[in-house]
DNA sequence: CTGTTAGCGCATTCAA
DNA sequence: TTGAATGCGCTAACAG
């Protein structure tokens, strides 16, 4: 007996550590669960008092619907997957930043994978993405292995591929033209009167956006007579360490530089850190541009000149892009959300 | 007409755009929905043939399970809820990553919350990640709302605690003790021969274990009957623009001190450069200590001396020990991952 | 404006 | 080692 005066199949209150359900609810505001399901999902027109007893109810109870019954009732989440290169970068987080701000006030939440930068390994988390029919999938950049790219077009799933535009996007692209950042930067070099531009990168075979700012800036500089008089690629991925060492071998080899476009900022600190332990004065020794303005950057005794590249705002817009139209839309979209220079005191 | 020769009633194989379910593999492969069952999740003796039969179907059609309903049918989801408290400071994205790593190669995924260190915040994430029923949720810290704590205790769901391990957990704590740290600083500071020593903090209202290890530094310099000469605490969360302008205002504020502890890396930078940028020597006209580890702090032309806090090994080891016992064990365990002193030329 | 009727696709009893 | 039956908790038609 775990009531008095209530009869056997009288089960309105979820006994002890049972978790409530629709059925529990509907009893106690005395209406049908398919009412209290539109209550939740304000779905359909209801009575304002049916509203308060079935809320009322709902409080009473702490009832929180299961997610996993409605998904399978609907075909469809309130999740949204995320596919993010990496972690370490402090570049994706800030997308997740974005995307997570973007979801404030929603019932949606972000599922999240990490490829490392492998296709292969981002198609395994897209089919595991869609095992559970989410909302949207987030991922980044244009490249995907056929059969990543066949499940991705096949599904009724609104896509996302962000960072880059300069490419064809499955349904929404939101990012920026990294070649024409890279032809932004070659323009403020030779305007602020450099010549003798040197490049410093970090491994690109998994990184063409990388690649893109690189040719843009070949491009650039080319269009006023000019072209890259060095430059040095680290195999290894960008990080401020690679960016130091990257530097200090360039200018080992002799190179007769009066400028250095770095591949991100990460590696432009580290050419910062090289030049004050080498005692080079920067930007007058040599002028240091980076690629998309964090702040580690700002706070250096001297603001590095950079680009800055939005992150956050790729991540919301995206997320505000895909909740407006839940539908994929007959024609894919691209969302620039451009690029801005960062005038700081290296270049 | 949708096929040829085959009864009306053949649905072995799914039409065009429908997606397959286990009833399709199971009369591909001639068996009970079921074995099909069984084979996916490895359970019970299945006969070697059986399975081959059964994976050839699963591959010819390209099954994905639909986790909704295998979450419905076993009401637990291979979810894990991971809450943290921001997506701006890098130290949570290295947990992340640890608890990314120790997910590889099982078919769990994070699902992810931020709570801008807010407790309620945490309280409504958690409810929404408790309506998947995920196999663990992952918070930080010990301080939850009453709600909170209640819905935590109440799941049969397993719960981490991470990052501190000054107090008692709900289930599983994993991480260092803050105040240990905040005493290591004060001991290495002393050894090195600093006496008048300073404290340059951020706003820890909501950061405890921040205040932790002031209490520890404190501690620690008491015992060697020293106390702290100075101290600024900005009311912002910790940045290195936080950390430049704090110890720029210590300074001017004519604190007569020989070494600066900061509450952490980040802020630790930040005096770093405003050393440099003010010209003057670290450490001989004053030394620098801060609290993490970040690689940042390794790059400076002098490397930050820090405490390292394993954020990585902290989320990979919880994840571990969670996977590696389902059910939520009677006792109450707390793994220490430890921390330990670099020795930089900060300190 | 509300209730009734059917599943969604799988895991979990039980039998065999 | 396998199969048949049942239901997880909810949403989606359709009536009324």
């Amino acid at each position: 007996m775990d009531g008095e005066g209530r009869s056997i199949a009288d089960d309105s209150v979820p006994s002890a550590a049972e978790t409530p359900t629709l059925a529990h609810v509907a009893r106690l505001a005395k209406v049908s669960e398919n009412t209290v399901s539109r209550v939740i999902r304000n779905k359909g027109p209801i009575a304002p008092e049916t509203r308060l007893r079935v809320n009322a109810a709902i409080d009473a109870l702490g009832y929180v619907p299961n997610r996993a019954a409605g998904s399978l009732a609907s075909s469809s989440s309130p999740i949204i997957g995320v596919i993010l290169p990496s972690l370490s970068n402090i570049v994706f987080p800030e997308v997740l930043r974005g995307i997570n701000a973007g979801l404030i006030g929603t019932s949606y939440r972000p599922m999240i994978g990490v490829t490392d930068y492998s296709l292969e390994t981002e198609q395994d988390i897209i089919s595991s993405l869609l095992a559970w029919h989410p909302a949207a999938i987030i991922t980044t950049g244009f490249e995907h292995t056929t059969a990543a790219r066949r499940m991705l077009e096949g599904s009724r799933v609104r896509i996302a591929e962000l960072m880059d535009i300069d490419d064809r996007p499955i349904d929404l692209a939101v990012g920026l033209s990294h070649r024409e950042a890279g032809r932004a930067m070659a323009r403020h070099l030779v305007q602020r009167g450099y010549s003798r531009i040197g490049y410093v990168g970090h491994d690109w075979t998994a990184d063409r956006r990388a690649r893109l700012r690189y040719e843009g800036l070949c491009e650039g500089l080319s269009e006023t007579g000019l072209s890259l008089v060095a430059e040095y690629r680290t195999e290894a991925p960008s990080s401020t360490l690679e960016g130091r060492r990257a530097l200090a071998s360039l200018l080992a080899d002799g190179a007769a530089i009066d400028a250095a476009a770095f591949s991100n900022d990460d590696m432009a600190v580290g050419g910062f850190m090289h030049c004050m332990a080498a005692g080079m004065p920067v930007p007058d020794g040599l002028a240091l541009m980076g690629f998309n303005g964090l702040e580690i950057g700002q706070v250096l005794p001297k603001p590095l000149t950079t680009v800055l590249s939005n992150r956050f705002a790729i991540g919301k817009t995206a997320i505000e892009a895909l909740l407006e139209t839940p539908q994929r839309p007959q024609e894919a979209r691209i969302i620039d959300t451009g690029f801005s220079i960062i005038e700081g005191a290296t270049a």
